[in-house]
DNA sequence: ATGGAGATAGTCT
DNA sequence: GACTATCTCCATC
C-alpha cells in the first residue's frame, strides 16, 4: 500500500451531522506519520459527541482545554483522561452548530504494528481496542493538539473501505453516565477489533 | 470469564 | 476537592 494512493478526506466531510460522520468514519483510515515511519488502522468504532449534548466536552461552553471542538472541523482534538491517557477526537459538526467531534475509539492495526507495539510494550496483545490503547500506539499526544486531518502531515484520515449500513451497529456510549439513551456510539458489525 | 481496585494528573467548581 | 469519553493486573468464580 503505496501512500500516494491515499486519498484525504475533504473538509466538507466532517461539516455534517456529528452522528453521521461518525458512521462514515467507520472504514477509513488513520495515517500517522512518525519519525520517517508510517503507522496506519482501519476505525472500526467510533462515538459521536455535540455541543447540545450533556456529555460532550464542550457542553458546559467554551474553556481552554476544549477549544478545538469550537475551532474549523476536520482538526484534531486530543484530551488527556484518568492521569494517564490521551483520547482522539476529529471535530466534526453542521455548520449551524458551535461545536462537536467524533471520538475514534478502536482501529484495525494495519501498518507499522512493530513500532505500535514498541509504543504499547510488547507485552499487551490488544495493541488499539480502545481509546485510550490507539493513542498509545499510534503516539497520539498534546502536541499533535488542533492538527488538521484534511492535509498531508503527522496526523490524517483518509477514505477507506466503504461499510454498508447492515453491518454498522449502534450502541449506547462507553463510559459515560449522561444522555445514556443516546445510541451514539457505532463500530462495524464483528470486527474482532472493537473494544467490546 | 468476570469483576474490582489502583494508578495518576489535568481541568473545573 | 471532585470528577473523569481508561487500562492493567490480580483476584475469584
Amino acid at each position: 500500500m503505496s501512500i500516494s494512493c491515499y486519498r484525504l478526506l475533504p473538509r466538507s466531510f466532517y461539516a455534517q451531522d456529528t452522528a453521521v460522520v461518525a458512521q462514515q468514519l467507520l472504514g477509513c483510515f488513520l495515517v500517522r506519520i512518525i519519525r520517517g515511519k508510517i503507522l496506519v488502522g482501519k476505525i472500526v468504532e467510533t462515538e459521536a459527541y455535540h455541543i447540545h449534548d450533556p456529555a460532550c466536552h464542550a457542553y458546559h461552553g467554551k474553556t481552554a482545554a476544549n477549544q478545538a471542538l469550537f475551532g474549523p472541523v476536520g482538526h484534531a482534538y486530543i484530551y488527556f483522561i484518568y492521569g494517564m491517557y490521551y483520547c482522539l477526537n476529529a471535530v466534526a459538526h453542521m455548520p449551524h452548530i458551535q461545536a462537536g467531534g467524533v471520538l475514534i475509539r478502536a482501529v484495525e492495526p494495519l501498518e507499522g504494528i512493530s513500532y505500535m507495539q514498541k509504543m504499547r510494550g510488547i507485552q499487551s496483545k490488544n495493541l488499539t481496542n480502545g481509546p485510550g490503547k490507539l493513542a498509545q500506539a499510534f503516539a497520539v499526544d498534546k502536541k499533535l493538539y488542533g492538527t488538521d486531518l484534511t492535509k498531508k502531515g503527522p496526523l490524517s484520515i483518509v477514505a477507506g473501505e466503504s461499510v454498508a449500513q447492515d453491518s454498522i451497529v449502534s450502541s449506547p456510549r462507553i463510559g459515560i453516565s449522561k444522555a445514556q439513551e443516546l445510541h451514539w456510539r457505532f463500530y462495524i458489525k464483528n470486527s474482532p477489533w472493537v473494544s467490546r
